[in-house]
DNA sequence: GGGTGAGTTTGACGTGGATCAATGGAGCCC
DNA sequence: GGGCTCCATTGATCCACGTCAAACTCACCC
């Protein structure tokens, strides 16, 4: 019901096409063959273009759909009734959104644009239909789930067992990953998010992630000039995580 | 290959009947009509039985199958190579073990039987193969990993945005609201894990672990002896969630 | 061009939880 | 039943990160 006002004039309705989309290695489709791609077709209907600060979908929205990001950048985020807010994730092109509604039929996260986007609609009753007669569309899926849990529990030790150095230098060399795995530039690249949506999803405040940038620097391991990054010594960050405390 | 090492004697070869079985309303069926769930039987192939702190897997064996207990309780954890660990869970009967295990075809976390302990085992490739035909399993096994991802994002709350005494106190209802569920006390019951695993879990150390017990027994809001715990005043626990800093 | 506001950086100080250390059970085995 | 081991509790101290506050940067707009 909110839904709809939260895409006013924004929503599009472009007929697009897993086969004819660049994307193909990284989104849903990874791993398919060709017949079971062409299959795909059937199955995302429509784009949605979500403007920046812009909600894809809140918490408490009826789940009926999943989302392939085409373009831009997004983050989800659950709230407790006194106001605390966490995020869970950052997610990118060619990632998967909404997988958090599947199990009581309503979203129970927030999913914000943080800058202009465009995903893919998945209809959710016509991916288990068609995952049922496409078995490379229902073994893709799984991963695509099962992956996610993953990398909660990445987070998990993250925030668990990791000092606010560690977490960064992690946070970092993910994105970093993530950049390359999209043919961009592993070592420099703009943050979509503020230091204190970093914190957040770090478990940290945004002035604690601001020191530990700047002590990064002073050390050679990056340079920032507030949301460009460069990564200097990807090398040494990899050490912070693997040897905590410096010397110790 | 590890495996087989790590269930000597006990692996038992029963044949097992979700037809038959109890925890029907908690387990993988829920949700399924009668013709379904007898169609599951040719699923759910042999139990297995896991003594107290051995594996039921680990981190990096292959994925075969998938896991719903029967009876005992497990955690599970990961572990970075400077060996600190994190504990991503605490399962007991009627929830799933192994869904970590489907995105890279090998587990990445370690599954531990926290008590004596036994396990369905659900071969991953007939799950597949049974969910194509039968709409229930198919939409029950969705649900299943989609809750996973939902129990995560709120552990991540806790470890991102709670303070000591609210994690463990929403850890305690968690528990209680569980046990319930299962037709248990939601008052009294004893805990599996140690006040260190419980620490690891919410990300605190077990002295801290054990302070925050003192002060729900001094509160009132508990009574504690070693491992058995007393809910005297869930109420007071629930306040001490939604109003982190008693008067701020 | 200067005013406004959102986001960031940096400093000074406070504190929640970690660390270190000692003591106290409970269960288990000989 | 006494000693061993594992776990839990409690106290004293420390420190990583939070809090509070001020200044700085950049973008945007009138």
């Amino acid at each position: 019901m909110q839904m709809k006002a939260t895409v006013p004039i924004t929503a599009a309705d472009i007929k697009s096409a897993c086969s004819q989309c660049n994307l193909l290695e990284l989104c849903l489709p990874f791993g398919m063959n060709e017949h079971e791609i062409n299959r795909l077709d059937e199955l995302v209907g429509t784009r949605r273009k979500v403007k920046r600060q812009q909600h894809l979908y809140r918490a408490g929205d009826p789940f009926e759909a999943i989302y392939a990001i085409r373009i831009g950048w997004f983050k989800t985020d659950v709230v407790l009734e006194d106001g605390r807010e966490q995020v869970t994730g950052f997610q990118m092109t060619g990632e998967m959104l909404g997988l958090d509604g599947i199990s009581t039929e309503a979203h129970s996260c927030n999913a914000v644009a943080l800058e202009d986007s465009e995903v893919c609609v998945i209809a959710y009753d016509k991916l288990e239909e068609l995952s049922r007669e496409v078995e490379g569309l229902q073994h893709q899926f799984h991963k695509v789930m099962s992956r996610e849990i993953v990398r909660d529990h990445g987070v998990m030790m993250l925030l668990g067992s990791m000092r606010a150095e560690e977490r960064l230098a992690a946070f970092l060399l993910n994105l970093s990953q993530r950049f390359t795995a999209r043919g961009f530039s592993a070592a420099e690249f703009h943050l979509r998010m503020t230091r204190d949506e970093i914190g957040s999803y770090l478990g940290l405040k945004l002035e604690t992630v601001s020191r530990a940038f700047s002590r990064f620097q002073d050390d050679g391991m990056i340079a920032v000039q507030q949301k460009h990054i460069r990564i200097l010594d990807p090398e040494k960050l990899r050490k912070l995580i693997q040897h905590p405390v410096a010397v110790r």
